[in-house]
DNA sequence: GATGAATGAGCTTTCATTCAT
DNA sequence: AATGAATGAAAGCTCATTCAT
């Protein structure tokens, strides 16, 4: 129906905009009628669409969540070897911080340092379920496979997504003296050597 | 001086306590009231020690840093090889993270988080520099002994304190299956397994 | 006309939603939306039917006190003894309470307690004549009839209402022991106690 | 000390101030920043003596129960008949209508008006127990004396308080064609006629 | 140095009302 | 008649900071 479609779109247009306010000043420097503005809406419509302020952190991470998870699912879906599987995941993910680094900025210092925002709705790992699925499928293919060493899933975790986490934060302060995608096979290089068989 | 040593150690206190309440309930829901009272002292005598509540953030993650620069410093000195180096950093990360948990979750959740606070007064890196010398120096030495492959600083950087955070952070929100401790030997072997000659 | 009456019904039952609604949790605390939603109309649409809440409020008032004032009228035509007519009124009262709380209560507690609202439009006590004219008549004609003292109306009206009022809070407020209604004929003659020849 | 007794006449003045607002214009046409300009301070300030606007009637509610309350125990232990003694009460209540309307005002259109304010921390009666027990002990003083028919004290009060309330109410409505305190002995006599032994 | 009352701007959220469809 | 998205003013409340004492 129209009047649905024009109702998702603008929620849409939101979730966007938010994303990017929080994202580049986070999520307590950001007001709501800082993102009324930048919508171009009123600051009582914008609660036409969400319940409040913490309820549209909750949204955007779900929905950041999904669309890394989408592209990694592709990933594992493909007859690559896991070396040349790290390395893609990499790639995407510098790649993502080139181009929607909002999305990264948002994770990393919005979903990951404010727990009190996403503590009743978020609870757990729930709102970030299907990249976390997606990695956790990679990691038991890449050992099934007899690539992966059979160690505990959490540092496997941890060092992949903390080191490209690490990598994205450095490139955020701008300290980084190349470009992030140059680092992309240096990097696939030393998770490949940390984690293979 | 009597006198000066009396104001120290009162900046010490507040320093400590500050730090306590912004690791637990971050930079945001802290409020001076909370601080002046776990402190024991009045909102306004707080002021004649810091000029502002983003000034005391700076002066903690100073603080921080300083700390975990010494042991790494130490650390450093020592006869030991790169390969033991790399588990009692890692050792020394994770203890600290069991006893002392506040200085972790500071420098993850507001100092790496909260930018705009730490805008003025502590650019770049400035604030965090003595463990980023330290850090340096580790890889160098390691490098001159022939015992790390000589790749980019900041992409074994973003491996180490990437993975050694991503590991706090998932200890912090009591995901890991195990003991904190129990990952060190596991993770400094892949560490070591990246980035060895 | 058959659009007329189907436009008359629908305000009956706005009138009755809100009715309800005003009384279970105060004026203020209702809202236009609340209204829309438990009349199963669009918000919108009440404002074709009532051009604010104020006036929703107004014309309750009046639809109560008609109501209360159609059965006094038939007990005051009634060939009763004075005293009988007051343990009717009483009786009918307290009956209501039981059976249609909603139009006590609004009486109570929006009607009398929020001057405000009804300011413009029931000035005085317009809009709730029809109810005090039957009181009226009832005491004229038990004067008339040589039963009650010939006294100031005003008196014998805030006994009268007063006392009812009080009984019917005190009940709303589960505070009474017994059931209101068993306590119709006590205050039938305490009430003719006070005000007979 | 003084800062004590300066902090407590502080709010006092927010109190009458407060009682003195909440009267005339209901409690939710009187806004925070209107009690705050009456008092001559700011609107932050008012929360160092008040923790939230519900807070601030339940303690007018209190204040105004141990007012009345005081002067009715008063009545009560003097040695007049228990005629006597409603006649004071009458006329004590009446005066009070006259010269602090505020308390009366606030008591029937505030306090028995607006449930939901007084439903946490004033449950059941109890911010109004100084007054109520003062009107039980007399009505139990009476039944003893054997002066007053030991009738329901639910059904007594009603009459009492509700007559009193309600002749209150006529005369804010100013509808009254006589002075308030004109019918006070009138109105004793209506009282003690029906509740009398 | 120490206190804590005082300020006031700013926050999130609500809601009666309007109006394009 | 009917819808419900949109408006915007205003509400209650918070809190970093100041300042008279």
């Amino acid at each position: 129906m129209k009047k649905e479609s024009r109702k998702e779109a603008r929620r849409g247009q939101i979730i966007e905009t938010a994303l990017a306010l929080f994202a580049q000043k986070g999520f307590y420097a950001t007001t709501i009628p800082d993102i009324a503005e930048k919508t171009g809406m009123s600051v009582g419509n914008l609660y036409n669409y969400f319940p409040s302020k913490e309820a549209m952190a909750q949204e955007i991470i779900r929905y950041v969540s999904t669309m890394l998870g989408e592209t990694i699912h592709e990933i594992n879906e493909s007859a690559l070897t896991t070396k040349e599987k790290i390395r893609r995941i990499v790639r995407f993910y510098f790649g993502l911080c080139e181009e929607r680094p909002e999305l990264i900025e948002f994770f990393l210092r919005v979903y990951l340092a404010n727990r009190e925002v996403f503590h009743d709705g978020c609870e757990g790992m729930i709102c970030v379920a299907p990249f976390m699925t997606e990695i956790m499928v990679f990691f038991e293919e890449g050992v099934r496979a007899g690539d992966l060493r059979n160690q505990d899933f959490f540092s496997a975790f941890g060092l992949f997504m903390g080191y490209l986490g690490g990598m994205a934060f450095l490139n955020g302060e701008r300290i980084l003296p190349k470009n992030l995608e140059d680092y992309a096979d240096e990097i696939a290089d030393n998770i490949y050597g940390a984690l293979k068989a």
